[in-house]
DNA sequence: AATCAGTTCAACCGCTATGGA
DNA sequence: GTCCATAGCGGTTGAACTGAT
């Protein structure tokens, strides 16, 4: 026996949403609401799952989504907020009006995580990702040295993303934005790392191919 | 121009929480 | 208290996209 599916799975659609489904989906919500999503699909007149309605619904046609990409400000305040909530991401999302958890879920797993680790914390505890020194052994230079053994693999994964590089022509603007986000990011990781003191940092900044994204940075503009 | 590798994010899956009978 | 249906959540997947070779 088992416990029954939530919907009736043969004959339904699945895969990415049409426009059609999609203006299906919206009309029936804004005339109708919601009272029950499993009923959803039938009354609108789609061959999709109420799960699946209302995943579509919440991640991407409610009308009060905020688009775009994150701030240094939002990125800043998820970061604190997974400091003391962990992964609970919706309790997260209540945070941000106009932002989803799967936005924020994404962004973290794909972004956050990698810039938290190149400043050389751990995404999971948010503690440095230093090695415990022990009392005799609690000089400068070893700690640049732990801090190389253990972040520079890292910058390897972290060099600066394909997104920095400024792009012209219809749909790059959020490129753009984001070039000029990762310029902010570069000069808040700079501080960030002054915490720790280290040379290593000013290697990295020297580093001509870890600034390939900012090489043509000049071209953009007229 | 073709191919490969890395990244992003929409969507799915499976589980838990919740509320009503 | 138990059972069941539904909603909601978090982890994971895979297609699409982008840049590098």
């Amino acid at each position: 026996m088992g416990r029954q599916p939530c919907c009736e799975k043969v004959g339904l659609k699945r895969g990415p949403w049409t426009m059609e489904e999609d203006n299906k989906l919206m009309n029936f919500i804004l005339n109708n609401g919601i009272q029950c999503w499993r009923l959803v699909p039938q009354l609108a007149g789609l061959m999709r799952c109420g799960k699946s309605c209302r995943l579509r619904w919440i991640n991407y046609l409610r009308p009060d989504l905020k688009r775009g990409a994150f701030t240094e400000a939002e990125e800043d305040m998820i970061i604190e907020l997974h400091s003391r909530l962990g992964n609970r991401w919706s309790k997260i999302a209540a945070h941000f009006p106009g932002r989803t958890d799967n936005e924020i879920k994404n962004h973290w797993n794909t972004r956050i995580k990698k810039k938290m680790k190149f400043m050389g914390l751990d995404p999971l505890t948010h503690k440095p990702l230093l090695v415990e020194q022990n009392d005799q052994d609690s000089s400068g230079e070893s700690q640049k040295l732990e801090f190389q053994q253990n972040v520079s693999p890292d910058l390897k994964e972290y060099q600066i993303p394909q997104n920095t590089q400024l792009v012209s022509g219809p749909n790059h603007q959020d490129k753009n934005e984001s070039c000029i986000k990762n310029m902010e990011m570069g000069s808040s990781i700079i501080e960030s790392l002054g915490n720790f003191g280290l040379d290593s940092f000013q290697n990295w900044v020297d580093n001509p191919f870890l600034w390939d994204g900012f090489s043509n940075f000049g071209d953009s503009f007229p």
